[in-house]
DNA sequence: CTTGACTAGTGTATTTTTAACACCTACATT
DNA sequence: AATGTAGGTGTTAAAAATACACTAGTCAAG
């Protein structure tokens, strides 16, 4: 036991919620614990923070070694510090979350890890630690966002149609929506820039691609404009 | 040294944000702080976390100990974790904030502070740590509450008239409202309760009193209505 | 006890935003 | 050439937001 400290510390994790779409539903990325406590279940991947680490970094860092995602854009979501939320000891875990375009993250299992998969949301049965909690908070979390802001463009390649927008839009907050009200009042936020060019390959007509427009949105956001959606 | 653990690990603190208003400012409660580091400089009131100890508990703890604030609405706001945030070593923090009554909390100096006072917020200067970063998130996400919920009812009395709140949004979105369409959109809300009493004591004409109805409101929230007042 | 100063409280008309709704177009497949 | 399928477009009615001005109650001063 070479760390010692003058008073006691609770130990400090990072976890990482990791919703990805695909054509049916919302899904959850998860790990198989490698280790015990635990060993064997599912838990959402994260690990411990080594000291002189920003937590975000080291958000990252699990993740990436835990399921082999990396690059995406992730922001924290809540601090969870229940003394009794692991068995072990107090361990406090600052957990953060992301959208990403499931079919551009197959995961890899790897360090900690025996296996690492994508989930239905509404199947996750009972996960490791408190992670059902932290996977509710998350859930909310995305809903009310994806209500305030339009967050989803991180989740979409960088040039994406309106139909793919709107289907994800219509998944994550479990509604419909009308095609041509979604489109004006998208379209008049100012936010989109259209391009002269379509998709590709779809065995059907192409839609036309749009680039999402950062400064403009940084502009509204920051003069805290109304950009709801829906 | 008698706390030795298998590997190493970070600090772990709290620190509050809480705002109260007056008849001028919106104004911060920040402690004067009587130890290293940082002694004699002002500061978030906050401290360490005991193992065992709910994160939220040791907000609230720290606020009691260090300025006397006892039984108040804290929201978690962020944890902040750069390794550089503090001189001695990697103290990560988790801030909370709320909004109270200024008239009603008369801070008090106490244990670790040599004193406690409100400073308007504009006029807030260098504090010790990263104390002025969490401060600015502090301030955006009580205008983006505010914005998004009527949360303000968490800062005036049980009791409390319409003019009064229109006030507290006026001086904290720091915009002016028509005093009509503010009623009227408060009332139809359906979250107001109105009672046959008027204010007592005002040199000048009485206006009503009014509840918050908690229920009414969560029914609300939880359907994830529109809840935009400004 | 009348008047003036001050804040509480109310209604309507206009503009803007949202919501509902149906058809044609382009392209690939048969 | 015909059919199926998803992409794309405008208008109208309803609802919500905004702008706006006067009356009512109370206290204080003259």
């Amino acid at each position: 036991m070479p760390h010692s400290y003058e008073y006691p510390r609770p130990a400090l994790t990072t976890d990482c919620i990791i919703f990805g779409l695909d054509e049916d539903d919302v899904k959850v990325l998860l790990i198989k614990r490698g280790l015990a406590p635990f060993k064997g279940q599912w838990a959402l991947p994260g690990g411990f923070l080594r000291p002189g680490e920003n937590p975000d970094q080291c958000a990252r860092r699990e993740l990436a070694e835990e399921t082999g995602l990396e690059n995406i854009y992730l922001e924290q979501l809540y601090t969870f510090g229940e003394p009794s939320r692991d068995p072990r000891e107090h361990v406090v875990t600052i957990a953060y979350f992301a959208l990403v375009n499931l079919l551009e993250h197959p995961p890899t299992a790897n360090t900690d890890a025996d296996d690492a998969a994508w989930f239905p949301f509404d199947e996750v049965l009972k996960l490791a630690f408190d992670h059902d909690k932290i996977l509710t908070t998350a859930r909310q979390r995305l809903t009310a966002k994806l209500r305030y802001t339009p967050a989803a463009f991180e989740l979409l390649p960088e040039k994406f149609t309106l139909p793919e927008l709107q289907n994800l839009f219509e998944r994550i907050l479990a509604t419909s929506l009308d095609k041509r009200n979604f489109r004006k009042k998208l379209l008049k936020l100012g936010i989109l820039i259209e391009t002269d060019e379509v998709q590709q390959d779809p065995a059907r007509r192409a839609a036309r691609l749009y680039l999402f427009d950062r400064a403009a949105y940084d502009d509204l956001s920051s003069e805290n404009q109304d950009l709801t959606l829906v």
